[in-house]
DNA sequence: CCCTACACCTGGCGGC
DNA sequence: TGCCGCCAGGTGTAGG
C-alpha cells in the first residue's frame, strides 16, 4: 500500500498521539507480525520519545528500543479509542499506560511485519543498512551519483530502496511522466539535464502528495481513517487507454521488474 | 552484477 | 450465480 508520501503521513499524523506515552502491553495472536529477540515485559514501559521514518520504514523510539514497522502492501496503523470497533484483520494491538486510546496495526495480505531491536544494534539491521539516500530531498548530484554506470532501466532503479529510498510504482511512474523519461530507459543515458528533471520531478510528485495525505486506491488509510486524497491527480498510474494530459495519446502500461508501468509513448520515449 | 520467477497472503473485479 | 484468471501501493530469495 503505502510509499513514502503515506508512510510520512502516518508518521506526522501519529507523532503528537504518540510522543511520551508508555506502551505497557502487546496483543498478537499471530508471532510472524512481531519479531523480537528481546522478552516483551523488557521491551515495554520505556516512553516513547519520538517516530521517524527511513525510505518506507517506520521508527518508533524509546530509550532502549526501537520498533522497526514496514507495512508492505496493505499494513495500516490504527489510532483508535478502545470501544471502537477493531479493524479488519488487525493483528497487533498496543495498550499504553493512563489512555484508552490504542496503536493498532491491520494487514490484510499480511506481508508487513513489526521488528523490536536494541538501539545498539540499529545500524545492524540489514534493511537499514543497505538503504539509499531518502527520495523526499533527493538532490540531483545525489541522483546522479546513484545512477552512474548503470545499464538498469531507470525505473527499475527507482523502484531499488537500496539505490533511492521511498519510492514505489505509483510515485516512479508519476516523476517519470513529469520528467518525460521512458521507464525502461538506462540510466547511464540520462544527461545531466533529464537527471536534474527526474530529481526534481520525484520531489515535486512526493511533496505533492504528502500535502494531499497521500493516495488512497485500494487500502491505503491514515490512523484516524481518512483517505488521502492524490489518486485524484495522478497523471499515468492506472490510466491505461485514457489520454496524456499533456499530449493527448493514451496511456499504454507494460511490464518491468514484475510491475506495471504506465507512461505516455509520445512524451516519454526511448 | 542484473534479470526473471516466485514466495509470502487475501480479496476485488471482469469474463464466461 | 459460480468459478477462473488476473490484478494489487513491497521485499527477499533462488537460479540463469
Ligand atoms: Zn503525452
Amino acid at each position: 500500500m503505502p510509499e513514502l508520501p503515506e508512510v510520512e503521513s502516518i508518521v506526522q499524523e501519529l507523532r503528537p498521539c504518540l510522543r511520551g506515552l508508555v506502551p505497557i502491553q502487546i496483543i498478537c495472536h499471530k508471532e510472524k507480525f512481531l519479531h523480537t529477540e528481546q522478552p516483551l515485559p523488557n521491551v515495554l514501559n520505556h516512553p516513547i520519545t519520538d517516530i521517524s521514518r527511513r525510505g518506507k520504514l517506520i521508527l518508533v523510539w524509546t530509550s532502549p528500543f526501537v520498533w522497526l514497522i514496514h507495512l508492505k502492501m496493505t499494513g495500516q496503523l490504527w489510532w483508535q479509542p478502545s470501544n471502537a470497533p477493531l479493524p479488519p484483520h488487525t493483528h497487533l494491538i498496543v495498550l499504553f499506560k493512563n489512555t484508552h486510546y490504542q496503536l493498532r496495526y491491520a494487514d490484510l495480505r499480511q506481508f508487513g511485519s513489526w521488528q523490536i531491536v536494541p538501539k545498539k544494534n540499529l545500524s545492524q539491521v540489514p534493511f537499514l543498512q543497505k538503504l539509499g539516500p531518502d527520495a523526499l530531498t533527493i538532490a540531483p548530484s545525489i541522483l546522479k551519483q546513484r545512477l552512474q554506470n548503470k545499464h538498469t532501466a531507470i525505473k527499475s532503479l527507482l523502484l531499488n530502496q537500496q539505490c533511492l529510498a521511498g519510492l514505489g510504482n505509483i510515485y516512479s511512474d508519476e516523476a517519470l511522466w513529469l520528467a518525460r523519461i521512458h521507464p525502461l530507459t538506462p540510466a547511464y543515458v540520462l544527461n545531466q539535464i533529464q537527471i536534474k528533471r527526474l530529481a526534481l520531478a520525484i520531489q515535486k510528485v512526493l511533496k505533492y502528495a504528502l500535502k494531499l495525505g497521500g493516495t488512497s486506491i485500494r487500502s491505503y488509510i491514515q490512523p484516524n481513517g481518512q483517505k488521502g486524497l492524490y489518486q485524484r491527480h495522478l497523471h499515468v498510474y492506472g490510466k491505461k487507454g485514457l489520454p496524456c494530459q499533456r499530449c493527448g495519446t493514451a496511456i499504454e502500461r507494460t511490464k518491468i521488474c514484475g510491475r506495471s508501468s504506465y507512461f505516455c509513448p509520445v512524451c516519454q520515449q526511448l
